[in-house]
DNA sequence: ATGGGAGCTACAGCGACTGTAGGTTCAAGA
DNA sequence: TCTTGAACCTACAGTCGCTGTAGCTCCCAT
C-alpha cells in the first residue's frame, strides 16, 4: 500500500477544528464535499466525520486558492495536478495566467467605472433630484463620458463578517 | 385619471424592441417586471406585453445604472427618486457614494491579488509540479508573500457576448 | 443522568440573471 | 386564405459559491 493505514496515534479532526483550523465554515466543507472537491471522509460509530492530515491540507489548499478568487473549477484542476507531482506544471502556470489576464480586466474596468462616478459625485450639484447630475447621467446615456459601456460585474455586497 | 390613455400615435413597443432598444435581453425584461422593477406593461388582445416611451426609459435607467454596477436594490432606490424630482438628491448622491466606496474597496484588494499572482508566476521555474511554485504558494501559506488574506470575490467568468 | 455544544441530513434562499420545454400569436409571402 | 417561421407566452430549472434554517442525533464534561 502506498499509504500506510491510519494508526491510533495519526491526528483524527472533526469538521470543526477543520473548520477552525482552516478558517472555512463547517457548511462550506459539507458542500465541497457534496460537489466532490473533498473526498468523502471516514466516519465514526455515531456517523460523525473524521478527517486526517491530508484532508486538513487539502482543504487549506483549497480555501487558500479561494481567497486568491480561483473559481473552484480551476481549483479542481490545480488539486489534480498536485496529484501528479511529475507532471509539467505548464498547465497550472496556464490557469494562473488565466485568472490574472481576468484580474487585470476587472481592474480595468472597474477603474473605468470609479473615474465615471467620481465625476458623476463631483458634477453634482447637490439640489433636487430634477436638476441631479447623477441621476441625469443614469437617464440620459448622452450626458455620459464614456464613449462605450462594458457592464461591470455586480457587487456581491458580502457583509464584512 | 391622471394618465391620458394611450393614443394610436403613441409608440406601442413589443418586448423584443424594448429589448434591443436597450440592449437587454427579454427574459430580463421579464425578471425585472417579475421582481417589480418594472411596472406590468398593457397586453394586446393576444396577451402579448406592449410598452410606451415611459418604460422604455425606465428601462433604459436600469440598463445604465447596471452597466455602472449599481445592484438592483439601489436602482430600486434611484428609480424612487426619479418619481419625485423636486426631492433633495442628497439621497442620491449617498447611494453613488457607496458604489464608489465599494468600487475603490474592489479595486484595493485586486491589485494586491494582482501583484501576488504576478509574483508566483514569475517566480515558477516552469518543472514540474512537485517543484512549481505556484502549487506550492497554494499548498502552503508560509510561502506565501502578503501577512493577511483578504477573500476576494468569485470570478464570474461571464462570457464576452 | 443531564445539559449543551457540536454534529447530522435535507432543503430553501441569495443576486441577477440565463436557458429550456412546450405551447401561442403575429405578420408577411404564396 | 393559408402557411410558415419568427417572436412571443408561462413556468421552471440551473448557474456560482456558498449561507441559513429546521429538526433531529451525538458526544463529552460535570
Amino acid at each position: 500500500m502506498t499509504q500506510p493505514a491510519i494508526t491510533d496515534t495519526a491526528p483524527r479532526y472533526p469538521i470543526g477544528d477543520l473548520a477552525r483550523q482552516t478558517g472555512t465554515k463547517v457548511q462550506t466543507i459539507r458542500y465541497y464535499e457534496s460537489i466532490g472537491l473533498l473526498p468523502e471522509p471516514a466516519r465514526t460509530a455515531g456517523n460523525q466525520r473524521v478527517y486526517g492530515q491530508d484532508q486538513l491540507d487539502r482543504l487549506g489548499f483549497i480555501k487558500h486558492a479561494r481567497d486568491f478568487g480561483f473559481p473552484l473549477d480551476a481549483i479542481r484542476e490545480l488539486l489534480d495536478m498536485t496529484d501528479r507531482p511529475a507532471a509539467s506544471c505548464t498547465e497550472a502556470d496556464e490557469i494562473v495566467s488565466r485568472h490574472l489576464g481576468e484580474v487585470r480586466r476587472r481592474i480595468g474596468r472597474l477603474q473605468a467605472l470609479e473615474g465615471e462616478l467620481a465625476r458623476m459625485l463631483k458634477s453634482c450639484s447637490h439640489g433636487t433630484v430634477a436638476d441631479c447630475r447623477v441621476i441625469n447621467v443614469l437617464s440620459d446615456h448622452e450626458k455620459c463620458c464614456t464613449t462605450s459601456h462594458e457592464p461591470v460585474e455586480t457587487m456581491p455586497y458580502r457583509a464584512p463578517d
